[in-house]
DNA sequence: CGCAATCTAATTGTATCCAATTGAATTGAG
DNA sequence: CTCAATTCAATTGGATACAATTAGATTGCG
């Protein structure tokens, strides 16, 4: 009906993407809502089991791609969980360190099958979902590549 | 390093979708920001042209898969923006019809090169974009088929 | 050493998101 | 017609997102 076919909502990708996302977080919600996490949380923590800690907020926001205006309220509400630990760094005060704290270690066994748990609603085989995570992978890294840390210039 | 590799960030589907919705999200700010849109008042503009007015609340968060809680804010900034107009339908005081006007008109023509605009910085080829497309809206349905109206039960 | 660039996280302000509740309107069984 | 169930959007409350600014700390040039 659009005056503009490349208008239209489905032929585009930027909106199946965004609609898959945000129904992807929303069936995540009632199988984190357990354990009292919500998704971005749970991701946080993914990274940090991940990498080890103590990770700063600065390292944190680089593996998911979060500014550190929208990490310090998720990481407060992780501390006031009692999954993790917030601290200045001692060599460097300008730095938080975050630590997962004992609770936080448990819960990492505790919701080890949630993603499988939730693949399994997906209904996606093995095959389709390799493909996927490929296909946005590539996509992930053309985007990171536009807005880079201005290596030049 | 996680006990359970199944927990690993990138192994898994729901972190690169999350990352790549927001990055695209993020990339088409700019764009939009030259018109005075943000991405979700861009995407409720797209679904008024195309589907054709005047639209409930209801009809368009269906379309968008966003509730009505959400689609308030975007419609009253919209509308403060003098690019869509709300009014309560006589036949029916409970729905909110939803219209375009002469502005919001005006802006279809204006925005027309934005999807091409941005679809060459994602650098996805035809087949990729297709793929990848395809993908989405089987996972979509998937989704959506999880929580339907209770048709039973 | 002195101080201007730089770096890091927090804060602020605007805009989503969504679950749950509210309130007004409509529908439908009796 | 009557009233309980249902429908629809708005409101409320909590949690993201992110740009821009702020404040404290560190670095490095002179």
């Amino acid at each position: 009906m659009s005056r503009h076919p490349q208008l239209d909502l489905d032929a585009q990708l930027c909106f199946p993407l965004y609609a898959a996302s945000r129904a992807v977080t929303r069936a995540y919600g009632p199988l984190l809502a357990e354990f009292g996490l919500t998704y971005p949380q749970y991701l946080a923590l993914l990274a940090l089991w991940d990498e080890g800690e103590p990770m700063t907020v600065g390292e944190l926001g680089g593996r998911l791609c979060l500014d550190s205006g929208t990490l310090t309220g998720v990481l407060k509400r992780l501390e006031q969980a009692g999954f993790v630990t917030r601290r200045r760094d001692a060599d460097d005060e300008r730095r938080v360190l975050v630590t997962v704290t004992i609770a936080g270690q448990d819960l990492q066994d505790r919701v080890a099958d949630v993603p499988s748990r939730l693949v399994e609603s997906l209904g996606l085989n093995a095959t389709e979902s390799r493909q996927l995570r490929r296909l946005l992978r590539s996509l992930l890294d053309r985007l990171d590549a536009e807005v880079p840390a201005s290596t030049s210039d």
